[in-house]
DNA sequence: GAGTGGTCTAGACCACGGA
DNA sequence: CCGTGGTCTAGACCACTCA
């Protein structure tokens, strides 16, 4: 059996708080492994005789330090830490493409995760007014949305959008859900537009309710945004991805000269 | 007076997370300046109808994303943020150190605020592990270790240790306080080591409390930490540079080749 | 249907900050 | 002192998951 303990009055911390350094000891010293079940509420309610309100602010905590997950209907359980990926800044060489790996595949090769994309969306749409901008486009022009998400090992790790412009993208597999070998850059390319440069805006923040929720971390776990613009030889920009990240889970390596 | 809205049962979002939702828009839209008191918690009750929970579960949403601050006692207010400092990978370019800008005060330049460095302490010490390794250098061989603080505009927005190995360092204003014209790096290149390149490793999470002191920054803000290793054009690593930066103020800018 | 977490109500007492 | 947020109680109904 787990060894809850039990609740000091004499502590100067509140109950909630030592129920949930109850419920991180174990965690942190593995008697609770990743993907565990954690006592249910009406479990621990019993167990401390406190309110309902009590445990749940407890399991708030660790929900926002993102120790644990809670499925709703099913329990809250420890959270699998999904494997660190080392994104250096040369995983769009061309050479990958021409052996038909995506970016996001590639890399899983080398960090030794098995790697997953799903929730996969395609519109046509309006270019909001920052894509535009980017894209050099007119203001309401149409650009193809590519929305979804990446998993390592089945663990949520990011979601990505990209925008390639109407006149790039129409009449290629860019608007089919599998973009086929290589993936959208290679299809850009074939399109005639080699690849010549990215920048890559970085930042990182607090994820929202629907990024929380996407990406199944609690309030507490940081987001790494990544916005990427692809220039062709010609510095025209031919796509615009913006990218939310598990911060934990990433590492962006960039290499560049002192000129 | 604030336009709060009202709560729409048909809405299918659950009454709490309406009323962050009109919390949320009178931020982003300037109605709620930072440093502003958001209504209290009796004023939310009395004017969506609700209970207290609710609101507080409203307000938790808006401190999970580091939107706002509570203060015990007083009440709750939109979080000011220091100005952004967009760092473009040519901020170490040598033009600015031939002339005498170290990057920091260059970049401020730039984005126009007001620079400003303290907490300014030298030190020679062994070298950690891992700081050893990226400067290849023997276990337990010596390093100069220069910690300092940036502010904008008076906020403190990072904090940043660099390790150089002594050999390079002795001698040199390296081991000074002031660094003299161009910084560290221009010192480094006197020495005879010309610098070919920079790494960078880039992450994100939440602060430490002592980090939480340093910058002046309440849970629930995290942090970009960003370590960049400096190389001569032997490819020598000449420096190793740890910082902490506060996430909001920060967004970093990369330009590669596409290879 | 039983068990789970999600949301909500209507109170209560406490600790902190400022007038 | 009064208004503020911090913590807690003891219930309620709902939506989801799984057998």
């Amino acid at each position: 059996m787990l060894d809850l303990g039990s609740i000091d009055r004499a502590d100067d911390r509140p109950p909630y708080r030592q129920i949930a350094a109850s419920l991180r000891r174990l965690i942190s010293t593995g008697r609770l492994p990743p993907g565990e079940k954690l006592p249910s509420e009406a479990e621990l309610i019993a167990h401390y005789g406190v309110a309902r309100m009590t445990v749940r602010q407890a399991l708030q905590e660790l929900r926002g330090e993102g120790l644990v997950v809670a499925e709703h209907g099913k329990g809250v359980f420890v959270r699998s830490t999904p494997p660190v990926r080392r994104l250096a800044s040369d995983r769009f060489a061309r050479a990958h493409r021409k052996q038909g790996k995506a970016a996001f595949l590639a890399e899983a090769e080398v960090s030794g995760h098995k790697p997953g994309v799903d929730q996969i969306s395609v519109t046509t749409e309006q270019a909001p007014a920052e894509i535009a901008e980017r894209l050099r486009l007119p203001e309401g022009a149409r650009v193809v949305m590519r929305s979804r998400r990446y998993l390592a090992n089945g663990t949520p790790v990011e979601t990505a959008v990209s925008y390639i412009p109407e006149s790039i993208a129409a009449g290629t597999a860019i608007v089919s859900t599998d973009t086929g070998p290589g993936g959208i850059y290679a299809r850009i390319e074939e399109q005639g537009h080699q690849l010549g440069r990215f920048t890559e805006q970085v930042t990182a923040r607090m994820p929202t309710p629907e990024e929380r929720r996407a990406l199944q971390i609690g309030a507490g776990v940081p987001v790494i945004t990544l916005t990427r613009t692809a220039f062709d030889l010609d510095d025209l920009p031919v796509e615009v991805c913006e990218t939310v990240k598990v911060s934990h889970a990433f590492v962006l390596e960039y290499d560049f000269p002192a000129r």
